[in-house]
RNA sequence: GGGGGCGUAGCUCAGCUGGUUAGAGCGCUUGCUCGACAAGCAAGAGGUCACUGGUUCGACUCCAGUCGUCCCCACCA
């Protein structure tokens, strides 16, 4: 056979693998009515982007998912693609272009502009799936999508059309979210919160009639030159009198009436409150309720406008504090006090949102979001973990109509156009020939004008499970694979996106488009900090997969935390799991290197008598079957990392410490019948433990296999199942042996290493048998068991006594369970320290059964505890006492030496 | 203002539906060129599971409160 490197070196195999996978079309998934269908579709990463740690978890979760899925036969598919990523592939197109030519978009032109960004996208748009494939990504690359592409424009279309025609999505002035920078209105989710330290100013409003007026307290005086009057609670006592009465804009002089309404809080600042409807969105409302005018003072690039006479043209910030001058050297700021306002900035760039009156395209949310929530507490729609379900469903309770127009080039223009005749609109999913109202002709350059403006990114995203299977085409793939199994992604994306991929597909196909919503938290740097371009303390995860390879990545970042929660990414501790590989590597070496030069030689495990398994291959096969059995549970749950942890202590505890070593006399001996057992069972589980593996370290795996010859690829191989090892009473039998002859083994290992006994110096041991118990003792610890301990513990002779006569004076001992193991060490007996390790135990011991029998003598445990509880309480009450009589009877015989 | 997470070994974290001798990796101590692996092997030290109550026969686990810490949502002038 042919021998491994003995060195694990992922960067000598981890391309030309994923190569042959991809080359083979291994990823492919059909739409096979045998199979089941497994689904999940990649959330699109934007094309400006470049793979970062968020990246790496939330797509080796995938991953494992479709692998281990895959594994077990299903039909499965994992759906690529990339987000065109509105705002912010414009910005940056747009910066890169200013930065190179010094040409502004406007300068460019609408046309020249999407050609320069498709022309970018080009270039850029697949650098992050040629990242994508290092991590080892199993995603079916022939049905990659882009949001902007021809299926998901028309998706798009049809999805605004049905909307529009349904009366879900209206056009209309409203009070928006504006982003002064980037040029366009945000919705509520792209808005950010944040505390900053403000003031409220306190400010006097004289009275027209002469009187001491009002004062107001505003954390935003640059609007007062929008005011349009004094709101005050119709139950607040001392502003009754001046309800209906006017004051006057300190300075500015324009009067304004007081006027009772519902909104303002007497508790709150002075009661008194100025309304400014277009610039706020409570006094919008009052506005509205009262028919009130929406002068604006601020404009679109946050400078104030002709409103705001002298101060026409300034910066909103500066104008503030230049009035807030102004009016206390005129004698109207009552008085200042330090707050912190909740500010709104916009998401992407971090600009202070101005809320704006503007007219804008919404949809209706309070109809989509109803069947929504219902959706997710009728269990149709499930969260792992399940707090995440609170998060998304105070999203929908409170959610607001939602501003999906967006006053940029890069996205799905807005199916509307505009009469230039006679003012009408028409919504349509292809530009219309004539103006359905008074059928003036459009064509190009004709009386039909399509709105300028472009859609929200979400509102493509939002169409994501659907439009990528073909939707509004009723296809196969549709048919197949919609729904979708589950949506994997991190917590911090819950509104923005999840539940508009919810509403939309319940409106569309009447069903929520996945099953499950699998969310994984943040990936922090190693001091718990977001990670981040600004603070520079991002990892590259190809740089990882540089030094330690994909594999190690992966594992690291599986095994890192539990579901849902942030975990940290410490650079260091990834050698930690490249070790592991490392280890993996050589356990598959060591059994390639020992299956002789004919593998054909070896036969099936099928093909082995039973009788010929050895007890260490019944314990081994009975292992790591019901490591499987459990293993897939966990998997089953979504518990990903409990699954990593159990395969990997399966490998390295059992099959590594363990096994390898047990079976090594076998395999360096003469009895060829007996090396081909050995043989035949080594393969059989590793191949077993590359199978389970394989989810979770694809590289390795494949690669190990590939070694083995087996027939066809690891990746199109089968999951293990059940074969009857793990519930088979023989092999319980020689696992519970294999256990004891463990115990011993390690229990002379611990006593060698106290009294330093050099390594080479064998020593024969003692292990005196319970007179009750011994017979069953005797029989596990005969046969191999002997020979097992002999090799592993530096034993030369194992003897079996029922007779304290036969006990050795120079000893130290060990107690396991009803047998004592007694070590004759001579001059390196050390008594001292035998005593104190005897004292440990007894005080050990002594705990445990005070703690034992008190909880029997406990009437209340008896009578309620399960039958089985109680049994197994028993049972270690027994053998805790048993051992503890064992020890006071050798500290007994020590006492005085 | 509302909601949620976290607090377990020196560090980073597991511990699922209550019954375990409370675990892992790293770090630490000791000893190992023994025919897979020093990216290794063996042995070991190290925790009153933040605190206080409650429920229970039994609490790291469930509930309430306290303290500390982090996060999300939010149109209080």
């Amino acid at each position: 056979m042919k021998e491994l490197a003995k060195t694990y070196d992922p960067k000598s195999f981890e391309k030309r693998i994923y190569e042959n996978w991809e080359k083979d079309g291994d990823f492919r998934a059909l739409t096979d009515p045998a199979k089941k269908p497994f689904t999940i579709v990649m959330p699109p990463p934007n094309i400006t982007g470049q793979l970062h740690m968020g990246h790496a978890l939330d797509e080796t979760l995938q991953d494992v998912l479709t692998r281990w899925r895959r594994l077990q036969g299903y039909s499965a598919l994992w759906l690529p693609g990339t987000d065109h990523a509105s705002i912010a592939t414009e910005v940056r197109v747009a910066d890169e272009i200013f930065a190179s030519e010094g040409k502004t978009k406007d300068e460019l032109g609408r046309e020249e502009f999407l050609k320069r960004v498709w022309q970018w996208k080009e270039i850029y748009g697949g650098r992050i799936t040629e990242q994508q494939r290092r991590l080892g990504n199993s995603c079916d690359w022939g049905r990659e999508r882009f949001t902007m592409d021809e299926g998901c424009n028309k998706a798009v279309v049809e999805f605004f059309v049905r909307l529009y025609e349904k009366g879900l999505i209206y056009k209309g002035s409203r009070l928006i979210n504006w982003c002064p920078a980037c040029g366009t209105s945000l919705s509520d989710a792209e808005v950010e919160h944040e505390d900053v330290d403000g003031k409220y100013w306190y400010i006097r409003y004289p009275a027209a009639d002469g009187g001491e007026g009002v004062t107001v307290a505003t954390s935003r005086p640059e609007t007062m030159f929008a005011d349009v009057c004094i709101a005050v609670s119709p139950d607040d006592a001392r502003y009754t009198d001046m309800v209906g009465k006017t004051v006057f804009l300190p300075i500015i002089g324009r009067e304004i009436p007081i006027i009772a309404d519902s909104y303002p809080d007497p508790e709150k600042g002075t009661g008194a409150v100025k309304i400014t409807p277009a610039h706020d969105p409570n006094d919008f409302e009052v506005g509205e309720r009262h028919g009130l005018p929406q002068p604006v003072c601020i404009g679109f690039d946050a400078k104030m406008t002709a409103e705001a006479g002298v101060y026409e043209g300034l910066d909103r910030f500066e104008c503030r504090k230049q009035w807030v001058a102004a009016l206390d050297e005129a004698g109207f700021l009552v008085k200042t006090e330090d707050v912190v306002i909740p500010t709104g900035h916009c998401y992407r760039c971090a600009t202070v949102v101005e809320p704006m009156v503007s007219e804008q395209w919404f949809v209706r949310m309070e109809a989509l979001a109803k069947p929504a929530i219902e959706a997710a507490k009728r269990g149709d729609l499930k969260h792992v973990p399940a707090r995440f379900e609170k998060t998304y469903l105070h999203w929908l309770e409170e959610i607001r109509d939602w501003c999906i127009s967006r006053q940029l080039w890069w996205g799905h223009r807005i199916p509307a156009w505009y009469c230039g005749a006679c003012g009408g609109v028409a919504v349509a999913r292809e530009r219309p020939d004539a103006c359905p109202a008074c059928g003036v002709r459009g064509g190009e350059g004709g009386a039909l004008r399509q709105d300028e403006d472009v859609l929200d990114t979400w509102f493509s995203s939002g169409l994501w499970p659907f439009s990528t299977l073909g939707w509004p085409e009723d296809t196969p793939d549709l048919r197949y694979f919609f729904p979708t199994s589950v949506l994997v992604t991190g917590y911090d994306i819950i509104f923005f996106w999840v539940v508009r991929m919810v509403f939309s597909a319940i409106e569309t196909l009447g069903e929520p488009p996945f099953e499950y919503v699998f969310v994984h938290g943040l990936v922090r740097d190693g001091l718990g900090r977001k990670m981040s371009k600004s603070l520079g303390n991002g990892v590259d995860p190809i740089e990882v997969i540089e030094a330690y390879g994909a594999d190690a990545l992966r594992f690291f970042l599986l095994n890192g935390s539990a579901a849902g929660s942030d975990m940290r990414f410490i650079m260091k501790n990834v050698e930690s799991t490249r070790n592991f590989a490392n280890k993996l590597w050589n356990a598959s070496r060591f059994a390639l290197m020992n299956l002789g030069d004919d593998s054909a030689a070896i036969p099936p495990l099928s093909a082995v008598p039973r009788a010929e398994l050895r007890d260490e291959d019944r314990w081994m096969l009975a292992k790591s079957e019901s490591v499987a059995a459990a293993a897939t549970e966990n998997l089953e749950k979504f518990e990903l990392s409990v699954a990593t942890q159990k395969i990997h202590d399966l490998i390295r505890d059992e099959y590594c410490d363990w096994y390898i070593e047990l079976v090594k006399p076998r395999l360096y001996g003469e009895d060829e019948e007996a090396k081909a057992v050995c043989r035949a069972v080594l393969v059989y589980v590793l191949s077993d433990l590359l199978r389970l593996l394989h989810p979770f370290m694809p590289f390795i795996t494949e690669e190990i296999w590939g070694y083995l010859g087996k027939p066809g690829k690891l990746i199109c191989d089968v999951w293990p199942t059940a074969r009857g090892f793990a519930d088979d009473a023989d092999f319980a039998a020689a696992s519970a042996k294999i256990e004891m002859t463990k115990d011993v083994i390690r229990a002379v290992r611990n006593i060698r290493a106290e009294a330093n006994a050099a390594p080479a110096r064998k020593l024969p041991i003692l292990i005196k048998l319970d007179p009750k118990t011994g017979g069953a003792a005797r029989a596990a610890l005969g046969g191999d068991a002997a020979a097992h301990i002999k090799g592993l513990a530096g034993v030369s002779d194992v003897r079996l006594t029922a007779d304290e006569a036969d006990v050795p004076e120079e000893s130290a001992s060990a107690i396991i369970g009803g047998l004592v193991v007694y070590v004759p060490l001579d001059e390196l007996i050390d008594f001292a320290a035998e005593r104190e390790r005897l004292e440990k135990e007894r005080a050990r011991l002594e705990g445990e059964t005070l703690r034992l029998s008190g909880k029997l003598a406990n009437g209340g445990f008896t009578a309620k505890a399960p039958a089985q509880v109680i049994e197994a309480e028993r049972a270690k009450l027994a053998a805790a006492e048993e051992a503890l009589a064992k020890v006071a009877a050798r500290l007994l015989a020590v006492k005085g030496k």
